[in-house]
DNA sequence: GTCTATAGGAGGATAGAC
DNA sequence: GTCTATCCTCCTATAGAC
């Protein structure tokens, strides 16, 4: 799988998350990649083409690891726990979440539907959890499952943020830790 | 105060939160403005300098709205509540936030600064508002004020990330509406 | 499949006239 | 203070040869 385009995937997966979408130039995808203007051309359409791959590829490689510490071993509570503490790269930002403030991307229905579906699919599990959560007991009753989902998901997405304006990790792991203080039921 | 200097401001603060930083040019900041090249470098050495001013006011004009609703009147929830459920531009998303994907951003320390300011300011000025909801019963005493300051900002900021991906605003509204569930303390 | 050549336009900035 | 002219580089894409 190292061909020619797989490798301009690749490329465009890390320019990506590192610049953005417009940011990213075909030409940094191809030097990277160490392809040239024919080899990009002739295996996509363009630019947007080959994003639109790299974030499909990008998304496929996301969910597996999200879903087996969801679905793993330990109470609904733990796995909540092991989901939102797992080691991200907090500082470099999320790869998928960081696009959507690319109006380019946000305007490409091609480019866009992927990243939802991440998203969507995530709060969709994570609110699935929540509720064997508050079966057992682990976890507040009186609290909407479907929303503390996208609450827990936006604490991390929220935390990159904060965490790339303060130039450290430290405000991402106090959001966290401060909404897994409040999900837990009171003793 | 509607001089070329302070129009080629609005038109950066304008074009800084529809686009972000890379890709708004000086150029399109002049021809919004109605000013000409020479009349930007006249007043700003360049692109980063306008940025620079563009941000500065941006953030001095976000300050006294989150400052009067946290201090304003009403029991230390009801002030968190009103902080969290003020009407924002969320598909817009936030006009701090969303540069700070912006790698160029995050590298020039003059553009990155007032943007951690003003998150810094406001997670302390929660903390506080938080302090005294404990205090009052309102908010569960087990939970650290400044960890779930982080989280609340964080919330906010996710918000956006979620709203836009998933174009519609439901997304933010439900992150937010799970927290203000969370914080709250239980009957 | 991949290479090179080429193209029109935009980006960011400087220089000097007015 | 503001205007116009000018500069070099990069952007994205197309064309046609190998």
């Amino acid at each position: 799988m190292d061909d020619a385009r797989s490798r301009l995937i690749t490329s465009a997966q890390e320019l990506l998350w590192e610049r953005g979408y417009t940011a990213t130039s075909p030409r940094a995808i191809q030097s990277r990649a160490g392809a040239g203007q024919g080899s990009m051309y002739h295996h996509f359409t363009g630019k947007a083409d080959l994003a639109g791959a790299a974030i499909r590829r990008t998304a496929e490689e996301m969910t597996p690891g999200a879903r087996s510490r969801l679905e793993g071993p330990g109470s609904p509570l733990e796995r909540l726990r092991a989901y939102l503490r797992v080691e991200r790269d907090v500082l470099r930002g999320c790869r998928l979440g960081r696009l959507v403030q690319d109006q380019d991307v946000v305007t490409d229905p091609h480019l866009l539907e992927p990243i939802d579906a991440v998203f969507s699919g995530t709060i969709a599990r994570l609110a699935e959890v929540l509720r064997e959560a508050q079966e057992a007991g682990e976890v507040r009753a009186d609290a909407d499952p479907d929303q503390v989902a996208a609450t827990l998901v936006a604490v991390i997405q929220g935390g990159y943020v904060l965490a790339r304006a303060h130039g450290s990790t430290e405000r991402y792991t106090a959001a966290i830790e401060g909404v897994l203080s409040l999900v837990t039921a009171s003793p």
